[in-house]
DNA sequence: ACAAATTAGTTGCGTACGCCACTAAATTCG
DNA sequence: CGAATTTAGTGGCGTACGCAACTAATTTGT
C-alpha cells in the first residue's frame, strides 16, 4: 500500500529540478570543452542549428531552439558583437530579421563542431551508445510542442 | 558501413543541447506551475533542498544541487530579500553560513509543495510512471560526479 | 483604401548561473 | 606561536533566459 505515492520525497521527485541539475552539470562540462573556439556550450547549439538552417527567420530559430524570440534576441548579442553572426532584415518582409553565419562565424562553427562530435562520442561512450541514442530521443519528446500540450490539457481536471 | 558516425547530425546531437532545450521548455511549464506561490521552479528547488536538509552549509547545498557557490549565492539573494530564507553564520566555523527557512519560507514551501506533488503527478500520467521514475534515475546519474568524472577521464586519449 | 488586429522583434527588468579575484576564518607546520 | 596554506563565501562581470510593454510592418475586414 506504499505505490500509490512512489517517491515524493527523492531528491529529484520533480523532472524539472532534475534536468536543470543535469544542465548545470553538462554545462559546466560543456563550455569548458568548447572554451578553446571561444563558445560557450549554448552558443554553439545557435551556431550549429543556423548553420543547419541556412538563413532562418529568428521566430523559426527561437521555435527550434524552444527558446523565447526575446531570449535568442539576448544570446544573438555576443555572437554579433563578436563578429560570428549577421541579422539581415528580409526584403520581403520587413518585419522578419534573417540570421546568418559570418565568414568568421562559419570557421568557428567548423571548429566546434569538431569538438562537439569528440564530445559525442564520449559520452556514447561512458553513457552508452544506445541508451545515448534513447536519451537524447526522451529529451526531444519532453521538449516537444505535443508533450507541453499533453502536460497542460490536465490542467483541465 | 552507415553505422560508425550514428546521428552527428541530428537536431539534438549533443546531449547538453538537448537538455538545455528541455530544460527551457520545462522551466515555462513549470513557473507558471509555481507562480501562484511567487516562485520560480529553480526556487522551489533550492527551498525544497533546504527543507530536506534542515540548516545545511551553503557549500553542502551547492553540492546537491550541483551548483557553483557564487551561483547559490546569487540565486538565495532574492530569496532572503523576499524573507523566506535566512542565513546565519555558523558559531563553530565562522567561515561557514547556514541556510534556513524563516516561518514564511516554511509555509510558502509547504505551498509550492503541493504543487510541486500536482505536477509530478501530472508528469507521471503523460509520461508515463515507469518512464518517468527511469528518466529521473539516469538525469541523477549524469549529473552525478562519478559520470562526470568518467566523461573528463577520456581527455587523457 | 483604411482602421483594427495580427505578427516580428526590441528593450527593460529580474532571475539563473559560472568564473575570477578577493576577503575572512580556520588549519597546518616549521 | 606565527607564517603559509586551505577553506567558505562574496562581489563584479558576462552570458542565459523569460515576461511585459512597446514599436514597426503586414494582413484583414468592411
Amino acid at each position: 500500500m506504499k505505490s500509490a505515492k512512489p517517491c515524493t520525497d527523492n531528491p529529484s521527485a520533480c523532472v524539472n529540478g532534475a534536468v536543470r541539475r543535469t544542465s548545470r552539470r553538462l554545462g559546466q562540462i560543456y563550455d569548458e570543452a568548447y572554451a578553446p573556439c571561444g563558445l560557450k556550450a549554448t552558443q554553439y547549439a545557435v551556431l550549429n542549428h543556423i548553420a543547419k538552417a541556412g538563413t532562418p527567420k529568428m521566430g523559426e530559430l527561437a521555435q527550434t531552439l524552444v527558446m523565447d524570440l526575446s531570449a535568442l534576441g539576448h544570446t544573438l548579442k555576443p555572437l554579433v558583437r563578436d563578429g560570428l553572426v549577421e541579422l539581415r532584415v528580409d526584403e520581403l518582409d520587413r518585419r522578419t530579421r534573417r540570421v546568418l553565419l559570418t565568414e568568421q562565424g562559419v570557421q568557428t562553427h567548423a571548429a566546434a563542431k569538431r569538438i562537439s562530435n569528440k564530445m559525442a562520442e564520449r559520452f556514447d561512450l561512458a553513457f552508452g551508445r544506445e541508451a545515448a541514442a534513447q536519451l537524447r530521443q526522451t529529451l526531444d519528446l519532453i521538449a516537444s510542442d505535443a508533450f507541453a500540450q499533453a502536460l497542460l490539457a490536465q490542467a483541465d481536471d
